[in-house]
Parts: C-alpha cells; structure tokens; sequence
DNA sequence: AATACATATTAAGATATGTGCATATGTCAA
DNA sequence: TTGACATATGCACATATCTTAATATGTATT
C-alpha cells in the first residue's frame, strides 16, 4: 500500500470484476484446449480434412475416444463434420484455433520449456 | 478418398505428428488457463499488482484457493510473486498472456456464445 | 521472545474428466 | 432387407482436479 492510488484500484476491483458469461465461455474453450488428445486431433485436422476413423488410425486412438473427444470440439465450434457416404470429414471450423495455438507455443518456447 | 492426394497425406501424417514435449506444455499452459478461478486471477493481475490478501478480497475467495491457484500460474510462469515485507505482490509475468486471453476472447464472441 | 499478520502446504472430500466396452444409429451395396 | 462399415452414445471405472479446513512457515513489531 506504499502507493496512494493502489488501495483506491484494489478498493473499485471488486465491482469491475464480474463473472460475466463471456469469462465461462472463455474458459470452456481454453478447458477444451487442455487436453493432449484434443490437441493432436486439432494439430492433425490443421494438416488435412479427416475421417474418424482416419483420426483413429493417424493418432492411434480409440473410435469411441475420437468421437467422444470430436463431440467436445464440435460443441466448443472448434471443429465441424461433413457427412460424405460413410464417412464424416472432419475439418476445423476456424482458422483462428491455429493462431491461438501458435501464439501459446510461442509463449512455452519463450520459457525454455521444452 | 475423392482426393488422390488424401491418402498420400493421411498415410504419411502418422509420422509427421510425433508426441512432442512442446505439446505437452502447450496443452499445461491450455489448462492451467482452463478454470474460472485461475483466468479471473489473470485478469485481475492485469488491472493491479495485488497481494493475496488482496486478492482473496476482491475476488472472494477462500485464501486457501487463492494460495493454491497462485502456485499452480507460477508454474507455468504466468506470475510471478516479489515479497514486500509480509505481503508478497503478485503481477503477471508477461502481458503475453493477456494477449492470447483476448485472441481466445474475440474466438468466443465471434461464435455469439455470450 | 512473543504476538500478530501474511502466505504456503498438507490432507481429505466432492466433483469433474478421459477412456474403453458394449451397443445403438446411420449409410451404402448387394 | 440383410450385411458390412462408419460414427455416435450410454455406462462404468480410474484418475485428476478444485476447494476447504487445519496447520505450518515466514516476516515484522513490540
């Protein structure tokens, strides 16, 4: 509290920080992110269009997880399926995942953590 | 398989996504920011540095989770703490951070989710 | 040194999450 | 319409995560 201004800050802090719906949105999606297999399904549809069963197989993956996990990204708008004949191609929905993406590898790599 | 390509990428795509730690910590750094209480820490840190009183305060919060979670963002050097007597001042360790918290902002918004 | 205040840590309980099996649903081809 | 293939879904289990209470540690003041 050596700065004046600091206690008149913290003191209006509590009435500017609302949990506004726009926070649990945001969080769902990084929650989403946040999680390896989800991850290597985005990192593989940002190479090409696939199938579930071609993620199954390129990943090396349950058909159930695959399709659990694509239900996950689906709802969060990160992904989105096509059905063709048999099959569904997958795809993403959104170039701007991939940004978003490279901007947090950019974060970890400025770190040394990896 | 309409594609002649498709199957050329597919097959050779298995080798190309290799595990690699950088996934790992992108995908820590994903879900350290996967929770309300954490991303509402962020953001107040954004506005002021603040003491973990500070922040049990103005976020209402047990000190407990607030101590907790605190050590949880230092670990993936999110904050970082300086001690100032008995207090220690918490402040984000980068304004990096704040970025990707708007790109993923702008994602959400621009999917009309709130 | 004793006390008070600030922060960290440990342990425990409740809840959430990821995965895989089994099965259902959808689609095409014969 | 039956069979084969592709995808989705319900369930159950194992594990992870979040929170809290209780306690420990660190720091300043007297």
């Amino acid at each position: 509290m050596e700065d004046p201004k600091h206690l008149e800050i913290v003191t209006h802090l509590k009435d500017h920080l609302i949990v506004s719906s726009e926070l649990e949105n945001v969080v769902a999606l990084f929650k989403t992110l946040g999680d390896v297999t989800r991850v290597r399904i985005i990192l593989a549809l940002a190479e090409s269009t696939l199938s579930v069963t071609e993620l199954t197989e390129v990943l090396d993956l349950n058909q159930s997880t695959v399709s659990h996990q694509l239900s996950l990204l689906k709802q969060q708008n990160l992904v989105k399926g096509t059905r063709n004949g048999k099959n569904i191609h997958y795809e993403l929905s959104d170039r701007h995942i991939m940004t978003i993406v490279d901007q947090v590898k950019a974060h970890v790599s400025e770190h040394g953590r990896n």
